[in-house]
DNA sequence: AGGGCAGTGTCAGAAAGTGGCAGTAGTCTA
DNA sequence: TAGACTACTGCCACTTTCTGACACTGCCCT
């Protein structure tokens, strides 16, 4: 194992770790010594990882992974810098300032002579409609997702009036201004679909959904074909 | 300077020749004998670069540039494949097929447990309108614009009336469906928006436009904040 | 054919990395 | 408070990897 893929092992053990974990066990477990432990933290935080340690607790990973060194080509760096501008001009709150971060990263890195496309000099998606913000949290339905847990929303439909639902959401389907969660609804027993600006609250539940997400997505899906069989 | 250094620098060596390069001007200005200048190529070849060599002639970079490692936090990621979901869907083709190919690339190299998320398995942009696929090729507006050449259009209004142009592109907008170039048009002797589905042919000039794109843009922008001033 | 070039293997020496040790300093718990 | 546990840094001998020099093979172009 050369040096750069145990960096890459060692981000690894730190995501597999929920609670902080020692120095001593990570040199265990990559099979080096405490010291090129330490010499390995050191060069990930000199590589920007944002990692904690504190004495007599462990090592946390506060966030993130490390991508190895990639190629690529000018035009796949456009589409990404394209992409990006969408998102930031068009998605949620928390998303759009995500792709301001990730273009910052890229262009951060980027050579010089690529300036002019990474900072998007000659190219824009159209300033238009943002649509209405919602006013919920989208990270927390994200996480809700990834965790497969329910969320309790306070919905109001198009004519305004407000119901309580218990929802397992498990997808997000972006319109041009809107966002649009696809969700098991316990109070109607089947598929319904949630406009985030129509959320007004939003609260996260310990409880995971009794399904799988990768199921109800199969099942969406499924009666989706059956609507529009273009797919 | 590290090894890793020297590959990026390296790969800026290709890039500053237009013609082949010989592996001893390479090593020269690189400070390392040819040796290892080979070693290095062999190197780059293994991370995926696309140099060429040839016995009596030298080394071609095909295409690309290398990043070098990189922290992204997972919400970056989730931006970066949501914005490439939308040029996918909704750019002219080759921008589409660019994005593919950059998401390819970066799921190749993503810890297998972010799959779900740069697989795109829980977000999607909705399918909707493509707008006319444009039959020029949107790589050669590209390139006009990033050399600052002149190009020749046919181009008809939304009349149907066919009218030959000669202009200078200088801003590409992504419309929902549809792209739109800004260029200053030697026939109107003004800056003027074209729509690129209304381009029936286009013809790559070799002429530099004579004025700077950075100036255009400048002016374009001016002008277009005097008509709405909201920036 | 000759010049110019890409390319590979080998090995001694140079450079970078590792582990052990000593020491400093902070957190947590009994 | 003391002790256990922990993060951290500098130093140095040893280990591993990299480099340059050399010899050799083979291809392209004029």
């Amino acid at each position: 194992m050369s040096r750069a893929e145990r960096l890459l092992s060692l981000m690894d053990e730190f995501r597999t770790h929920r609670r902080p974990v020692s120095g001593t066990d990570l040199a265990q477990n990559l099979g080096v010594s405490i010291r090129t432990l330490y010499r390995d933290i050191a060069s990930l935080r000199a590589l920007g990882a944002d990692i904690e340690g504190e004495p007599g607790v462990g090592y946390v990973l506060n966030s993130g992974f490390m991508l190895p060194p990639i190629m690529f080509t000018v035009e796949e760096v456009d589409a990404l810098v394209l992409g990006s501008l969408w998102v930031a001009d068009k998605a949620d709150r928390p998303m759009a300032e995500a792709a301001r971060k990730a273009m910052a990263r890229l262009t951060a890195v980027m050579p010089v002579e690529l300036s002019d496309r990474t900072e998007a000099k000659y190219l824009d998606v159209t300033p238009g409609h943002h649509g209405e913000h919602e006013s919920i949290d989208m990270a927390a339905i994200r996480s809700a997702i990834h965790h497969e847990r329910k969320i309790s929303v306070t919905y109001t439909d198009a004519a305004g009036k407000a119901s309580e639902r218990v929802i397992w959401p498990f997808f997000i389907s972006y319109l041009d201004g809107a966002r649009m969660i696809s969700a098991w609804c316990e109070l109607r027993e089947s598929i319904r679909h949630f406009r985030t600006d129509r959320m007004v609250s939003l609260t996260e539940m310990p409880t995971r959904y009794p399904r799988r997400r990768h199921d109800l997505i199969k099942d969406w899906r499924a009666l989706e074909s059956r609507k529009f069989p273009h797919k």
